[in-house]
DNA sequence: TGATAAACGAGACGGTACGTCGTGTCTTTGT
DNA sequence: ACAAAGACACGACGTACCGTCTCGTTTATCA
């Protein structure tokens, strides 16, 4: 019986918002920085590409990031529904070498498909000088991913394949981040063979055995 | 015998250029960027603060992201000229583990250094989107300083402590990406407990010995 | 039966324009050309001077000459309301030499009043050099005052005091272009007994009689 | 055996100015408002175009008005010597009206001369708005050349075809002034027939003999 | 099933910054 | 010492977007 008083003064009423000019914005979205780049995209071009006034924009969201965000949010979304059902949890075969170069070779595909790159290039450098933003890309894109490494870490343990002391956490940042900071900041060729030579550096270390 | 090379169409003379101007210039975009971040700088902000035509940053450089780029690098000079000699070559105590851990605990310093922090986030999230000056980015600041590390690890593996086969432009990926993509992303947090456990997970892997 | 006619491409629409900023606009461009002259007066000035952003200038008019123009031409309608009713019909007491004397001496007090003599000024040297602004200058400005010359010579015709073969509209120009010209080039000074020997010598001519 | 110390402190020594520059600079001057007109003429481009530094127009010349009036000086004076000798007196044949007409006809032709049309326009308009240069423009190039009407008017005075109480300098208005004002201000078309007109009614009156 | 109030498209508005052009001054480098 | 060349501080240009603010016009609950 309770009414649905809203919190704030004037907050615009999300029953009666239009999903027709969300989707829309979305695409917009997506296809402008996808064609012209993020710098290049503007809120008035975004407007104008959906069919929709400015204040549409600004009521919902609070900047271009933010449309942007959710846009690539939906996009997964949108993908992992069409792909089945979970997103792609890493396999378990019980050779873990071999597992963790499978999922990252798929990754290294993933970073070369242009509909990807664009969009997250663009809110991973947004995030980088705006720290809000990036803890939530951190939050709602990466750290999910991650979260898959640190799952499959703790049953190779379980396993002894993996020692007992090491926190899956970090460990797992000794062959994904090589590869992020490559693709992220180019300082060097992303290749099967790059990501291979991680996991083996990784798993057995680099001093002599 | 003369070689008087390319006139571009309108080239400026540099033998002309005003050496009080381009300083002036370095000041002022570093100090903006620390005040107000690196997307409120502005060209004209810069100019104004450092006393300046507009004209005569357009004249020099193709962009704000090219002048706080040349602005940084002048920076790191002039602490290095200040500093004395080497910029910090890595040391080679015998023992890598620790040497390693040291230097990774001085970088953990820098990240922290606001003077520093402000500047290269800006270009870092430039180089991001822009691949041009993030090329330059990574030949001209980064690049160098990985190179400390390779030099460290053949040494290394001379020694025998670190085995034959391994590449070193790859392996020091293993402790130096995590701290970058933790510093750029804000995937978790920098300290030197987390470096030290890096350089152990890296030198002796993950799996049990 | 509507006739709605046509939509040039992206024409701004009138109907929502800001009254307030008309008027703004029309009043800093008169009091700057008469405080700082007319080259001086900038677009950017108006604007500051207005509280009016620079594109709500561009979108409305052209140029500066245009702006000026139009405030002009509202200034004199805003006189004329002000003043009653008919602008300055000349007057017809059968006397026609002392009819053109009387007006003439108006207009020699009007060249002289500074608050009219900085922007017609302005308009007749811009229309002097651009030809399509002289041409709405003289055809909303100065025809029809030179039209009322017309009405009177017509009616001197029709009373038989001019000559039934001449023709007004170059008649006019006998006594009211000198004055022009003095006034717009600074060939002489401009005095009631000047006008009154004008309006002297092209009603008797200057052969014997 | 005195020695040329110049009176003002740094004046430029006149004797030593490159004649060639001077020169170069009419012609640029006279070409650009010919091809760009007035208002898009600048001095940058006199310079680039004359070969010249912008320096050695600043140091001759106050503006680009004044570089113009002088170039357009030059032009007349060349016209003249190439001509022959007396720039062009008014013929007397002991017809005035006739006379008139002939000289007023080629002004007609004159005035829709290309060479001439721009440059004098552009002086004009400048001289409109500012006193200084349209005095210049009047003492240097229209009074020498409404002197010779006052000269035959005097003749016509003596030989008793003008009243002898007419002032000359006024009188010549009444045919010049018109002609000049159409042409300035586009007030009406420019033909023979036109400034025939003028001359009968300026001789013969508007009223009734 | 209307009434009515919110979200909507459209886009004008006051601003800020853009990147360019021209000004008039100053300095460098030949003559 | 004048001249060509052109860098400089400055100021205005005309344009692009920003984020806010009306305007009618849908549209989607509720009385």
């Amino acid at each position: 019986m309770a009414h649905q008083h809203s919190a704030s003064p004037s907050a615009p009423d999300a029953a009666r918002r239009s999903e027709r000019s969300r989707l829309a914005i979305y695409d917009a979205a997506l296809a402008l920085v996808a064609e012209v780049g993020y710098p290049k995209t503007t809120i008035e071009g975004i407007a104008a590409r959906a069919g929709v006034g400015k204040q549409t924009i600004y009521r919902w969201w609070s900047s271009k990031a933010d449309v942007l965000l959710e846009a690539f949010l939906d996009l997964g979304e949108q993908a992992a529904r069409a792909a089945g059902q979970e997103p792609h949890a890493i396999p378990d075969t019980g050779d873990l070498a071999a597992d963790l170069k499978q999922v990252l070779r798929a990754t290294v595909d993933e970073l070369h498909d242009p509909v990807f790159e664009a969009p997250s290039r663009a809110l991973a450098a947004e995030g980088v000088v705006n720290e809000e933003l990036g803890r939530r890309f951190v939050a709602q894109l990466l750290e999910p991913s991650l979260q898959l490494y640190v799952d499959r870490l703790r049953s190779a343990r379980d396993a002894g394949d993996v020692r007992a002391d090491i926190d899956p956490r970090i460990a797992l940042e000794l062959f994904v981040s090589p590869l992020a900071q490559r693709w992220l900041q180019y300082t060097g060729p992303i290749t099967y063979d790059y990501t291979d030579t991680l996991v083996d550096y990784a798993l057995y270390g680099l001093t002599p055995r």
